[in-house]
DNA sequence: CTTCTATGATTGATCGGCAC
DNA sequence: CGTGCCGATCAATCATAGAA
C-alpha cells in the first residue's frame, strides 16, 4: 500500500499548469476541430511553439482533452464550444496563423 | 476517412471523437497465467489485473524487464519466452512492454533528456 | 489550513499501416 | 498469410496545483 506505491520520482510530481494563454490556444484549436481533434505532427509543433510547451505536452493535452471531453458531453462542454467558436470567429479562424492582436508573447 | 460517432448524447453530435473504442479485450493470449484480480491473502507476488484488463506489473517484474532492456533493446523469441516464464507473464505482455519501453526511450531522447549514451559506449 | 476538483503525466494495451 | 515493430491513441490512474 503505502509501500511501493510511488513510481520513483515520476515527473507527475512536479507539474505546472499551463499558462492561461496556452490553454486558450489549445482549447481554441480543439473546439475549432471538434470534428477531428487530431492535430498533425506539424500542427502540434506549431501549437507547442505558440504555447511555450513541448510537443509531447501538446500530445498529452489533446489525449486528456479528448477523453475527458467524451466523458462529459452534455455538460459545460457545449458551453465551452460556444466560447471557442466565438473566439475563433473574432480572432484567428481554424488553422493557426497570426495570433490575435495584443497577444503577449508567452515567455 | 473520418471515424466517429460513438457517444449517444442528445441531439447535436458534432464531435468526431471515438476512435474505435476498445474497451474490454478478449485477451485471447494463450496462456498461461492469466489474471488473478482477487486480492487473496497470502502471496500477491503476481501482477494483478484490474477489472478493465490493465495489468499492474510488480516491482520485481519491472526491475527485471528494465534490466533486460538495458542489456538488449530488442528481444529474441527465445529470450522473450524465457523472460515471460521467469516473470510469469504472457509473451505478449513482455513483447508489448518492450515496444512501449522503446517508444519511451525514444521520446526521452527527443526531449533531450538522456542521462547518457547507455548503449553507445564511446566517448 | 483542509477538502475536493481540475489537470498534466505515465503506462499497459489496442489500432492501422508497413516490412519481412 | 502470419508476425513483430512503429507511431498514435486510448483509458485508467497517479500526484499535485488550484479553487472552494
Amino acid at each position: 500500500v503505502m509501500i511501493l506505491r510511488s513510481r520513483f520520482l515520476d515527473a507527475r510530481r512536479k507539474r505546472r499548469n499551463f499558462s492561461k494563454q496556452a490553454s486558450e490556444i489549445l482549447n481554441e484549436y480543439f473546439y475549432s476541430h471538434l470534428s477531428n481533434p487530431y492535430p498533425s505532427e506539424e500542427a502540434k509543433e506549431e501549437l507547442a511553439r505558440k504555447c511555450g510547451i513541448t510537443v509531447s505536452q501538446v500530445s498529452n493535452w489533446f489525449g486528456n482533452k479528448r477523453i475527458r471531453y467524451k466523458k462529459n458531453i452534455g455538460k459545460a462542454q457545449e458551453e465551452a464550444n460556444l466560447y471557442a467558436a466565438k473566439k475563433a470567429a473574432g480572432a484567428s479562424p481554424y488553422s493557426m496563423a497570426g495570433p490575435p492582436s495584443g497577444t503577449t508573447t508567452p515567455m | 476517412p473520418l471515424l466517429m460517432s460513438n457517444n449517444a448524447s442528445a441531439g447535436s453530435a458534432s464531435s468526431g471523437l471515438g476512435v474505435g473504442l476498445s474497451s474490454g479485450n478478449g485477451s485471447a493470449s494463450g496462456g498461461g497465467g492469466a489474471a488473478s484480480s482477487s486480492v487473496g491473502l497470502g502471496s500477491c507476488s503476481l501482477s494483478s489485473t484490474n477489472n478493465s484488463g490493465r495489468t499492474n506489473f510488480t516491482n520485481k517484474q519491472l526491475t527485471e524487464l528494465e534490466k533486460e532492456f538495458h542489456f538488449n533493446r530488442y528481444l529474441t523469441r527465445a529470450r522473450r519466452i524465457e523472460i515471460a516464464n521467469t516473470l510469469q507473464l504472457n509473451e505478449t505482455q513482455v513483447k508489448i512492454w518492450f515496444q512501449n519501453r522503446r517508444m519511451k526511450q525514444k521520446k526521452r531522447v527527443k526531449e533531450g533528456l538522456i542521462p547518457a549514451d547507455i548503449l553507445t559506449q564511446h566517448s
